[in-house]
DNA sequence: CGCGTCGTGGTTTTT
DNA sequence: CCACGACGCG
């Protein structure tokens, strides 16, 4: 078989990581060198150069989107059908299992997945049910420690409080919330991980049914992997089966939601003879930038070592601008980005990286002020939306009546005047009895045990429920959609809201209709694909699908707007211009982590992973005043920008304006000739009276001012004109 | 039950 | 500063 195509674009090192005989592989692979590349290529060669069937191949990656991508461009590799081959997430793959194995499991057949939004809820009612101090014990954090000590593999029962009446009362929690998810057959996101690592575990049939089955096990983004995740991979993979992974301990930046660095150590340790193979060329960005990256990732302790290099010229150095304030910063970026459209180039060719979500609001301010198109990433899920869940939480409950927390969800949404008091009733009853909300209501309506008009009340919203369980028996998923959100008043009391907000939630009911159609014809026909996972219940994988997928596959590239989010959703991408914003101590570092070294190298990695996301050219700003949380704060330039060596480092602001040196510098030097003028500085205009200069661009003649004027607010003036008088 | 007021807290995010 | 959640009133 011809398989040149399969290693004609790859450079030397890509084909030795793409061919290597040896079946346990660690790759190295640089910000921008091609991983997922080699990784694609890699099953690609072991299909059609080895014959291995594509059923006998597991892919993990950590997002849907990841795994879509890696799927595509595997099956365009290959010249034979991909069946059988997996490809997904770990929390996927483990979600496959589980259904595969409920019983085994000890799950209901149709158990849901529960969201981080449900499960805040379900904790939430716990700590009233027993009446814990949400002062004491908050919610958020008692969620913080479930979901840690599950990344970590450890149940209630593994954990001992050493006599720390704090940290037993955690444990107390934990334990309670298990038992509420297993009593109404819900699992959490890091459940999934955690049942699907035992199920393997306590049963050696199935264990070793999946170590035969997945004789080649491929892992992209390692350095992201948890300890469960981990385990789960140690337990399915024996010396008989190959593994191949890609990672860069440089890019690990979830360390603060479980990830550990550390299991790349551990796969030398654990795997003996282990090959590591490093990509270090990198294609993506030119020279300056490259060599910026490197210097600042070389500062932090403990690397494995990898220095990219580049075979593309110098290009344009990094720049740096200080600017006077946040909205000063703002403009200064949306004045580069309408230069760099002017210069013929596109607006989705430029994104503005900033370490925290509150930054984007000035910077979209100043874009809306110049009509500059933008989107933002990373906002909320489809999938996440209120009336969405309202509306998917009919169906779980027509699903599963265990499910105590949809039932609580859509008992009284819409308003059908089922009040606190005849929850409270419900909620007494099933704790007592230990019976679902479901169960109670059905008990609560035989013995009329409270007051009529609520026994009412609830019997309505009872037959509307058990008409919904006959139809789903025959009805499509979209069927039972349209159904129960008809028949439940849901639709018709999102109809009633007015404005915007009312006809968005309607449209995306009517998407989620569609959604539900297009899964029914697509994805569910994949899985039957598979013939252990053809006889599920197909109103159970959807809702799942729900659960794990964002919704947001259908993103529309094609539109021209300036891409906005955090450092931490731009891994992965690429951009020709790149901004990096908010330069400052206690910003970026973050304020919470530069008294913890391991935090603060994540820090740095997290600016290595900006840095590198630029092709052509990397901005970078700070400001010497920034509004923050309603004070006005002064913070000092980052450290990171001290470690970006000056000869690859511009400064962009005239340096008789900058009041305080950021870099001592050689950099780029104006004249001075306009130096009479300091930012922050008292004017006076002839006709717009007194203000104060708060930023400046250019020099000499063209140097134009910006002054905040007392009587008519913002202006700026071409300084040549404008005849200014100091105040 | 819906709306208004007061009070508080406020990295990063995927599944 | 501003967004969101908890309370209390009509």
């Amino acid at each position: 078989m011809d398989v040149t195509h399969i290693l004609d674009s790859l450079n030397n090192e890509q084909r030795q990581a793409v061919t290597t005989d040896n079946n346990r592989v660690l790759v190295l692979a640089g910000a921008g060198s091609g991983k997922t590349r080699v990784l694609v290529h890699r099953v690609a060669w072991a299909i059609q150069m080895f014959g291995i069937s594509p059923y006998s191949i597991l892919a993990v990656t950590f997002t849907n989107k990841a795994a879509a991508e890696m799927r595509g461009r595997i099956e365009n590799l290959l010249t034979i059908p991909s069946a059988g081959l997996w490809v997904g997430t770990f929390h996927g793959i483990a979600h496959r299992i589980l259904r595969a194995h409920s019983e085994l499991a000890n799950l209901p057949k149709g158990f849901q997945i529960l969201d981080s939004d449900d499960q805040l809820r379900i904790i939430k009612r716990i700590l009233k049910d027993h009446q814990i101090d949400d002062g004491k014990w908050p919610a958020k954090q008692a969620q913080w420690f479930i979901n840690n000590k599950k990344d970590e593999g450890l149940r209630p029962q593994n954990l001992d409080s050493q006599d720390d009446p704090n940290e037993a009362q955690w444990i107390n929690i934990y334990d309670l919330y298990e038992k509420v998810c297993l009593q109404s057959g819900l699992v959490d996101f890091a459940e999934l991980l955690l049942r699907a690592h035992e199920v393997l575990l306590n049963n050696s049939e199935i264990l070793d049914h999946y170590r035969r089955r997945f004789r080649h096990v491929l892992v992209d983004e390692f350095q992201d992997t948890n300890s469960v995740q981990y385990a789960w991979l140690r337990l399915l993979t024996t010396d008989r089966n190959s593994l191949f992974i890609v990672g860069d301990d440089d890019q690990s930046i979830y360390g603060w939601r479980g990830a550990k660095v550390e299991n790349i150590q551990s796969l030398q340790k654990d795997y003996t003879g282990i090959e590591i193979l490093r990509l270090e060329q990198n294609y993506r960005s030119s020279g300056n930038i490259l060599h910026a990256a490197n210097k600042l990732i070389e500062k932090n302790p403990d690397r494995l070592g990898k220095k990219l290099w580049t075979e593309s010229h110098d290009g344009d150095p990094v720049k740096l601008y200080t600017a006077y304030n946040e909205r000063d910063e703002a403009r200064f970026v949306v004045d580069s980005i309408q230069q760099w459209i002017e210069e013929g180039n596109c607006r989705k060719e430029c994104a503005i990286l900033y370490r925290s979500n509150a930054q984007s609001r000035v910077i979209e301010e100043a874009l809306l002020m110049e009509n500059i198109p933008y989107r933002i990433y990373g906002g909320m899920r489809f999938f996440d939306r209120a009336e969405i869940k309202d509306a998917l939480a009919y169906l779980r409950l027509v699903s599963n009546q265990l499910d105590d927390a949809a039932f609580d969800r859509i008992v009284n949404t819409p308003p059908r005047g089922i009040g606190e008091k005849t929850l409270q009733s419900i909620r007494a009853m099933a704790l007592k009895e230990g019976i679902s909300f479901w169960d109670a209501m059905n008990i609560i309506i035989e013995f009329e045990s409270i007051p009529a008009r609520a026994v009412k009340a609830l019997a309505g919203f009872k037959s509307v429920m058990d008409e919904l369980i006959v139809f789903s028996e025959s009805a499509t998923i979209d069927e039972l959609l349209i159904s129960a959100m008809s028949q439940s008043g849901l639709l018709a009391h999102y109809q009633k809201e007015k404005g915007e907000k009312g006809r968005s939630r309607v449209e995306n009911l009517q998407e989620l209709v569609s959604a539900a159609k297009q899964f029914q014809q697509e994805d569910e026909a994949d899985l039957a694909e598979d013939e252990e996972f053809a006889d599920l219940d197909p109103l159970s994988v959807f809702l799942a699908y729900t659960a794990l997928e964002s919704g947001e596959s259908q993103s529309d590239p094609g539109d021209d707007n300036v891409q906005l989010m955090t450092l931490h959703s731009a891994k992965g991408l690429e951009f020709p211009l790149v901004f990096i914003v908010g330069l400052e101590e206690g910003l970026f570092p973050s304020e919470r982590s530069v008294a913890e070294p391991s935090r603060l190298a994540e820090e740095r990695r997290l600016c290595y992973v900006g840095m590198t996301r630029a092709e052509k050219q990397l901005v970078l700003t700070t400001a010497e005043h920034r509004r923050l949380y309603g004070r006005e704060t002064y913070p000092i330039p980052s450290r990171f920008l001290r470690d970006i060596p000056e000869n690859v480092l511009v400064e962009v602001r005239p340096r008789a304006m900058v009041s305080r040196p950021v870099i001592s510098s050689t950099s780029y030097q104006e004249d001075d000739e306009s130096a009479d003028y300091q930012v922050g500085q008292l004017v006076t205009h002839a006709t717009f009276g007194d203000g104060i200069l708060v930023s400046y661009e250019g020099s000499g003649n063209h140097a134009r001012v910006q002054v905040n004027f007392d009587q008519v607010g913002m202006k700026w003036l071409v300084l040549a004109y404008a005849n200014l008088q100091p105040a």
